[in-house]
DNA sequence: CTAGGGTTAG
């Protein structure tokens, strides 16, 4: 079912305390002069005696290595904090040549060889510069292992994604009665749920359920920090049921809790109940204050219900509380203006951002005009992006291809697809299904499936599914069978396949072909996902879908839809009864598609709207040609513009036309 | 001396 969007106000707290402005970090050294000292007369006091291992330790604080380093062998008794020092800045810069001669030097210092302070800085400045061989190497010849040593090891395996050895590791605390605590868990967890090349997310699930009972056995299962890193790996993977639980029965929950929750529902499918989880956080009175990762989440869930007022409500409190100096705020909230319909405000952002645009600001301009059907717009600002000095990544040329699907640019995405090379990004699965998208939709069938054959990886559902969508626009029943005999092996619980599929063949006049599908839709109990549309009038969401005609409001808006195609027929329309699959009477048929959950939410939004008004719709599925040649008559028809956001894109209604230029 | 949540695409 679809989460309804909340209407209901928000009621923000006041700030607890305004974010500070970041300020240049003061670096005193202790040589420096007092400035207040000078005026009095009195003679400056002598410089103290150069200590070697501070003079080491300034030289890190302020970056500059080669010299620290330079002294480090003529030091006669590095302390520890002159290790330490040099361990953070080497890994800070990227510098393993000095960490590995720091780590030498320590092996050969007797006092501080056994330090497990710094057995624990050592592997984690191995571990940040993805060395994890050498890391483990320190961990297994530390002559002392406290728990910071066990738990940096954990967590240099989490960001190696080395499930199986942390599980392994884990275990052997647990054999060497080595009192584990929270951070072994959520190292331990973040393990499990790390990308790794070699074990598959199948894996993922079983791994974090055995640490969980782990952690339940040892009573840790309900601290506060375990319990978040719970719901956050049962979110990403997408058991919303367990992180609810997990949720739903801690003891203490604190902002980052509640965030990783609102994430949770928002990445799952569920941005109403994020929204709704939001507004019971700032309800509850626990004193618990937004920040900019919990306002990130939830402009994120409103930009999937296209809650714009929500949307504002938060625009408003990020500004009072200062967090508009934030790049990835702005870049939130401009996906949100964007996704939500409102592609000019997301531009006013961008260029409001100036010269503190990232990669993903960019690249989130540059989807948003493609979701709105403006390829060129989109290629102009990849290329303005590239001008302006930065790398375009896997995200860019996921977007800016698929701005060239959604707008038929097929010269412009081949060519930049070609580029990809050149900027030493490797085309992945969903480039491939953008490239079968463009040149399928385009009718180049035969090459899209050249493409596919050419394929150095796996060919994702996805890119069956590009060659499946562009056969239902062509007709073509053979390259349809050939997609769909991978489709339902790799996604067989996939109903929207076989609908696919029935289509084309009820296209084809191949009925028996449809009955066979719908036998095997049948067989595997799979259902095709209603059609669903909703409006918002005057702060509240009305929702339509196709299946439901017993309300009488219904029948006045079928009514009036009605009164639209006789006069549409009257200038030489045809209802595109070729969708619907029932072997019925071509009347029966055409009254079906009168009984489209969007053309019903057109013309209430048509009775319900002032004559000025952008009547703004959202449907769940993509839009049926039927509904969108009707859409367009009634944009010319009422002079009305009208806005409707479909499963993949915008389309903008207007005086006859779509800017989806009949690309969809 | 360590730790938990977020942004762009699909």
């Amino acid at each position: 079912m679809f989460a309804s969007a909340p209407t209901t106000p928000l009621h923000l707290p006041h700030p607890a305390f305004r974010t500070r402005r970041p300020t240049l970090a003061r670096c005193r050294s202790s040589f420096a002069p007092s400035s207040s000292s000078s005026s009095g007369g009195a003679p400056p006091p002598p410089p103290p005696p150069a200590n070697p291992n501070h003079l080491i330790q300034t030289l890190c604080a302020n970056g500059r290595l080669a010299r620290a380093a330079a002294l480090l062998p003529g030091l006669p008794a590095p302390t520890q904090r002159t290790y330490e020092s040099l361990l953070i800045a080497a890994a800070r810069a990227g510098d393993a040549s000095l960490t590995a001669a720091v780590h030498r030097r320590l092996e050969a210092d007797p006092v501080f060889r056994a330090d497990p302070f710094l057995s624990t800085r050592l592997i984690e400045s191995y571990a940040a510069l993805g060395a994890l061989p050498a890391a483990r190497q320190v961990f297994d010849e530390a002559p002392a292992r406290d728990i910071f040593v066990w738990n940096a090891l954990l967590k240099a395996l989490a960001l190696a994604g080395h499930a199986d050895e942390a599980l392994a590791r884990l275990s052997d605390m647990g054999r060497l009665a080595v009192p584990v605590d929270s951070y072994s868990y959520t190292h331990g967890l973040k393990a499990c749920i790390a990308a790794s090349a070699s074990h598959a997310p199948r894996g993922a699930f079983a791994r974090v359920r055995e640490v969980h009972a782990h952690a339940v056995r040892r009573g840790y299962a309900a601290h506060t920090h375990v319990a978040t890193t719970l719901v956050d790996c049962y979110a990403k993977l997408g058991v919303v049921a367990y992180a609810e639980t997990i949720f739903f029965a801690m003891p203490e929950r604190n902002i980052v809790s509640w965030s990783a929750m609102i994430a949770c529902y928002a990445k799952n499918e569920r941005p109403g109940d994020a929204i709704e989880l939001f507004k019971e956080m700032i309800a509850s009175d626990a004193g618990l204050v937004p920040n900019p990762i919990t306002i990130v989440s939830v402009l994120n869930a409103c930009a999937g219900v296209n809650a714009l007022d929500h949307g504002k409500l938060l625009h408003a409190y990020i500004l009072r509380r200062g967090f508009d100096s934030l790049v990835s705020v702005l870049n939130a909230l401009m996906a949100m203006y964007m996704r939500c319909g409102r592609l000019e405000v997301g531009r006013r952002i961008f260029n409001w951002m100036g010269k503190r645009r990232d990669v993903v600001s960019w690249n989130s301009l540059i989807s948003g005009y493609g979701m709105h059907g403006f390829g060129r717009e989109a290629v102009q600002v990849f290329e303005e992006m590239v001008r302006a000095g930065l790398s375009p990544n896997i995200i860019t040329f996921i977007s800016v291809l698929g701005a060239c699907s959604h707008a038929g640019l097929v010269d412009e995405g081949k060519e930049l697809f070609e580029s990809m090379a050149d900027y030493s990004v490797t085309p992945r699965a969903e480039h491939y299904a953008s490239m079968v998208d463009l040149l399928g939709r385009a009718g180049q069938l035969e090459e899209a499936v050249e493409l596919i054959e050419s394929m150095r990886i796996e060919p994702s559902p996805q890119v069956w599914g590009a060659l499946l969508g562009a056969c239902r626009i062509h007709g073509h029943v053979e390259f349809a069978e050939m997609a769909c005999s991978h489709l339902f092996d790799l996604e067989p619980r996939n109903a929207g396949n076989y609908v696919l599929l029935a289509d084309i063949y009820a296209r084809a006049k191949l009925h028996n072909q449809v009955d066979v599908l719908k036998e095997l839709l049948e067989e595997h109990a799979l259902e095709k996902v209603t059609g669903c549309s909703w409006i918002e009038v005057k702060k509240k969401l009305h929702s339509f879908t196709s299946v439901d005609n017993k309300n009488p409001p219904v029948e006045q808006l079928q009514a009036l839809i009605g009164e639209f195609v006789a006069q549409m027929k009257n200038e030489g329309y045809v209802p595109d009864t070729g969708i619907v699959h029932y072997n019925i009477e071509e009347e029966e048929k055409e009254r079906i598609l009168l009984g489209h959950s969007e053309k019903l939410a057109v013309a209430f939004g048509l009775i319900n709207t002032g004559s000025g008004e952008v009547i703004r719709i959202t449907k769940n599925l993509r839009l049926c040609e039927d509904c969108h040649s009707v859409t367009k008559f009634i944009s010319k028809f009422t002079e009305r513009e009208i806005v409707v956001k479909d499963v993949n894109r915008f389309h903008h209604f207007r005086d006859g036309i779509c800017s989806c230029g009949e690309y969809w």
